[in-house]
DNA sequence: CTGTTAGCGCGTTCAC
DNA sequence: GTGAACGCGCTAACAG
C-alpha cells in the first residue's frame, strides 16, 4: 500500500459514501492499464481499439463487477435507451396487448419503455408527457386520450421521435400506427344491415374520455346514416368498460326498447368486447333468446368474447402488431431512417354467433 | 445583433448543434438574475428561497418552457425516480393487473416503472434486470422467472431496494409481496377432497418454466398427499397458458382418463384460468355434463373465467394489490422506512359451478 | 436567504 | 490505435 497525498484521495474518492462504491469506468481504466476511453470504446462496440487491450479492458470490468452508468452516458451525449410510452389504461387487455408487442420489439433494440398511465385523464396524460420527456427518452409513444393543447404543444417541441397509435384518422403529430377507429365503426354498420338488421341499439362505457370508442361510434351512426337509419336508443354508462357495466346497460336499454315476441329484433353494439359480455349476460338471466330476441355486436375481438357459449360477433383489433410495429417506427425514426406517417394495419370483421 | 467574441460564442452554445436547444437551468438563471443553484432550489421545493426570487425564477422558466433535464438531475446526486420493473409476461392478465396497480402507486410518487419483459426466459430475464439496474434505478420490483445465480449476485448487489412479487413461500433477497402458491394449490386440494372427488388430473403449460405455477402443482400434490389420494393423470403441453393449450391439453389426458356413464367422475385442476375455460370447451364439443362427468378447477380468478355459463371454481389472486403494496414497499423502502420483509395478501377460495 | 466551488460518470471533440 | 481536455446539466456541500 502505498500512501496517498491528500490530493489524490480528494481526487479518487469521497469518504462520506461508504456505501454507493459501484466501480466506475476510470476504475476499469485504471487497472487495465488504459484511459477512460479506451476503456469506453472497448466496453461498447470494440471498435478502434487494438484486440488485446480490449480484453484487458474487459477483464477488468468483469473482475471488479463494472456496471456502466446509463444516465451519465446519455448525459455525456450518447443517445438514450428509453422510450417514453403513455397509455390510456392497463384494466383493458387492449393495451396490455399493444404494451407486450411494444415492449418485444423495443428489448430487440435494447431500448426500454419508460411507462405511464393516464386513466384516460388529460391533466394526467399531460403531466405524464411532461415527466417522461424529462428523462430525455430516444422518443414517445403515446395511445392519446383527449390530449390538452399543452400536451400536444410538448409532444410538438420535445425534438424526439412521437409515434401515436391506435387510430390512423387524427392527423399525426410526427407518426401514426393503428386502424381507422371509424372505418371499423361504419364496416359492422354495414355489416349488421346486410344481415338485415334495422333496430339497433349502442350501449357503452363512458366515452367522452376514450376518443376511439367514440371515433367507433360515430363510425357506426355514419354507415347507418348511408341506409338511413338512426340508433333506436343509447346507453351510456359512467367508468371504464367492463363486464358488469355492459350488463347494467343492456338492462337499461332493454326498458326502452322492448325485445321479445311481438318486437322486431334488436342488436345492440357495444363500446367494447368486455361489456358486451356483459349484455350476454343479461340476455341469460333474462332468459332471452341470442340472436333470436336481442343480437350482440362487440368491439375488439378480446378472448373473453370468443371464449362464450356463442362466440361473440365483434371486429378484431390487432393489437400486438400495433405495438410492435408501433417500435419498429420509432426505432427507425431514431435511427434516422424515413418512416411512413400513417401506417394502417386494419382491422377484421369476425362473425360470431350472437348476430 | 452584437457580435460575439469567439471565446463567447464556444461557452455559450454549440453551432454544430443546431436541434438540441432545449433550455438549460442556466438560461432560467441567467433570465431571473439568479444563481444556478438558486434557480434549481426555487424550481423545486422552493425551500431556502426568497418568495420574490421564487416567482421570479418560475416566471423565467415558464417564459422559456424550461423542462428539467432528470439525467442529469439524478447523476448530480438526487435520487432517481425511475424503477426497475421486470415481469415474465404480459400476454397472461395475471401481470398487466400487478403492473396496473403498481404503475398507479409509483406515479402517485413521481415516479415511473422502467419496464422489462423475460418470457420466464433466465438469461433474458438476467439481461433485463441488468439493463435496467444500469439505469440507477431508485428500486427495483421483479416477478422472478427461475433465476439465474448471476441475476441473484446482480440483484443482491445492486445497492438498491428490491421487491420480489407474487409469490411468499422462497426466501427473498430483501422484500416480498404476494402469496403463498404453495398453500393455495393446498387448499384447492382440500376443497376437491371436501367435496368428495377422488379421481383428480392436471392439466398445466409449460411449468419448467414458471415456478408459481410449478408451487401450485406441488401444493395440490402435498393436499392430496395428506389424503393418500394421488393424481390419477398429468398433462404438461409446451407453451403459455392459454385457451386453446387447455382444450388441448383435456383432450389428451381424456385419452387416459375415461369419462361418463360407468366412470368415477373424474375433476381436472389446471395450471390457470384460461387454460381451464378451454376445458370447458372440450367439454362442450364433446357432449360431456360438467360437473357431473368432468369438474374442472382454475387458478387466479380471471375474468374469463367467471364470464362463463358456469362459472368456474379458482382460486382468487389479490393481483392489482399486489402491485399497489409492491409499490407502496418499495418507495417506502427508498425513504427509508422499515418494511415488512413478508407481505402476505392471502388469497381466496372461488367455489362456481364447475365442480 | 444566496452564491461559489466542485464534482456526478461518461462520451465527444480534437490531437497525437 | 490511443489519449487529453472539456463539457453534458444539474446539485451537495460549504461559504457568506
Amino acid at each position: 500500500m502505498t500512501p496517498l497525498s491528500i490530493t489524490q484521495a480528494q481526487m479518487t474518492r469521497d469518504p462520506d459514501q461508504p456505501d454507493d462504491n459501484r466501480p466506475t469506468l476510470a476504475e476499469v481504466a485504471r487497472i487495465a492499464g488504459v484511459s477512460e476511453i479506451t476503456a469506453s470504446r472497448a466496453l461498447r462496440g470494440g471498435t478502434h481499439v487494438a484486440r488485446a487491450t480490449l480484453e484487458r479492458v474487459q477483464t477488468a470490468a468483469r473482475a471488479i463487477n463494472y456496471m456502466p452508468n446509463r444516465l451519465a452516458g446519455t448525459l455525456a451525449g450518447g443517445a438514450s435507451r428509453q422510450v417514453a410510452v403513455v397509455l390510456p389504461s392497463l384494466s383493458n387487455s387492449v393495451f396490455s396487448d399493444v404494451l407486450h408487442g411494444l415492449e418485444t420489439r423495443l428489448e430487440q433494440a435494447g431500448h426500454h419503455p419508460i411507462l405511464g398511465v393516464s386513466n384516460y385523464d388529460p391533466l394526467r396524460e399531460e403531466r405524464l408527457v411532461s415527466d417522461l420527456l424529462s428523462w430525455r427518452p430516444a422518443g414517445l409513444v403515446l395511445a392519446p386520450a383527449v390530449s390538452t393543447a399543452e400536451t400536444r404543444r410538448l409532444l410538438a417541441g420535445s425534438g424526439v421521435p412521437i409515434v401515436e397509435i391506435m387510430d390512423v384518422d387524427p392527423a399525426p403529430i410526427d407518426t401514426t400506427v393503428g386502424l381507422s377507429q371509424r372505418a371499423a365503426g361504419r364496416a359492422m354498420a354495414h355489416y349488421l344491415l346486410g344481415r338485415g338488421y334495422r333496430r339497433l341499439a349502442y350501449a357503452g362505457h363512458d366515452i367522452s374520455t376514450d376518443p376511439r370508442a367514440l371515433s367507433r361510434l360515430q363510425g357506426l351512426q355514419d354507415g347507418l346514416a348511408e341506409a338511413e337509419v338512426t340508433l333506436a336508443a343509447t346507453v351510456l354508462l359512467p367508468g371504464p368498460s367492463s363486464v358488469p357495466l355492459g350488463r347494467d346497460a343492456v338492462g337499461q336499454l332493454l326498458q326502452d326498447c322492448p325485445v321479445g315476441a311481438g318486437h322486431d329484433r334488436l342488436v345492440v353494439c357495444f363500446s367494447n368486447d368486455d361489456m358486451a359480455v356483459g349484455g350476454m349476460f343479461h340476455a341469460l338471466s333474462a332468459g332471452l333468446d341470442v340472436p333470436g330476441d336481442l343480437a350482440l355486436a362487440g368491439f375488439n375481438g378480446l378472448a373473453i368474447g370468443q371464449a362464450l357459449p356463442l362466440p361473440l360477433t365483434t371486429i378484431a383489433s390487432r393489437r400486438v402488431e400495433i405495438g410492435e410495429l408501433a417500435g419498429a417506427a420509432l426505432l427507425a425514426r431514431v435511427a434516422g431512417k424515413p418512416v411512413e406517417k400513417v401506417q394502417d394495419v386494419g382491422f377484421r370483421l369476425v362473425i360470431g354467433a350472437t348476430t
